[in-house]
DNA sequence: GGAAAGCCTGTAGTGGGTGTAGAGTCAAGG
DNA sequence: CCTTGACTCTACACCCACTACAGGCTTTCC
């Protein structure tokens, strides 16, 4: 199938698909006389997996280690097992940095009850206050944020 | 004071200080006769400002808008308490989401309770049962993942 | 006085794509 | 046969919010 298909058979932009070849975590496909790329069920099957590990939230970096055990399935699989235990914990930490952040926000917000002059804003003024006594050491974060 | 003192005082990388410059988020500030920048207590309260708001996870462009109404006090800042809002609900739909894709993974990981050959692993067949039966079109996400 | 630390500008890279320009290819309709 | 429009190709710039150089000044410390 042409690469049109394809994108429309998996839900993948037709861009993205040509990016994960540069990327190599698709295998370069055969082309027709016109230079057009013609991709095999095993390569829909391929983008698949990766499209599924992408929903998973892991990175290309991950995707990469999963393929490597596809591609060799006599190896132990007990990377897998802790590649996946590790994406849990990211996970996991990110969900408790959110909620945190959530509340912060709830209690920033409730400083504002109407609307009036900015100067008065508690919001703004709250951030402010904030500021001051804030730790000088912000926490890394390995999960995406919000935006 | 110095870029240095700035950056110790506030926690913040020294290159970021000027990335903010070039950003217009911070005023320019004066120079020496060698060039060096020299801040003034407004350039570090500003600066602690946006990074009190990057710490709760606000997009450059939402700090934009907050930095534009301390700018101008008179204004009324109905604007504020709904950018707030907007953003207190890219959290919690991102909690959500993050909820779900725990559970997702911690399934997932159960399908490979010990280590074998990675051809018989739950965990990779379990990915691709589940890239089999996807949706086609994924959510899009607006606030970050978990990395 | 000489080394180390700090500062300057400018540029490139990160991740995971997205969007564009400019050109070639192909099938259907007139 | 010709045109139109959809599809494909390559190559490159852009997104965000930084981060990391390279190469050259200035200041500080011993």
């Amino acid at each position: 199938m042409k690469i049109g298909e394809l994108s429309q058979a998996s839900g993948t932009p037709v861009e993205t698909i040509r990016f994960y070849e540069r990327e190599a975590l698709l295998p370069v496909p055969q082309r027709t006389e016109s230079n057009y790329r013609i991709y095999t069920p095993d390569h829909a099957d391929r983008l698949g997996f990766i499209r599924q590990c992408r929903n998973l939230d892991m990175t290309l970096d991950e995707v990469r280690v999963l393929l490597r055990f596809k591609d060799a399935p006599q190896t132990d699989c007990a990377e897998v097992d802790s590649l996946l235990d590790e994406h849990i914990g990211h996970v996991a930490l990110r969900i408790r940095e959110l909620r945190r952040l959530e509340q912060e926000l709830r209690a920033l917000r409730a400083q504002c009850a109407a609307p009036h002059a900015a100067a008065q804003c508690g919001i703004l003024s709250g951030i402010e206050e904030a500021a001051v006594h804030a730790e000088k050491a912000p926490a890394r974060r390995h999960v995406r944020g919000a935006h």
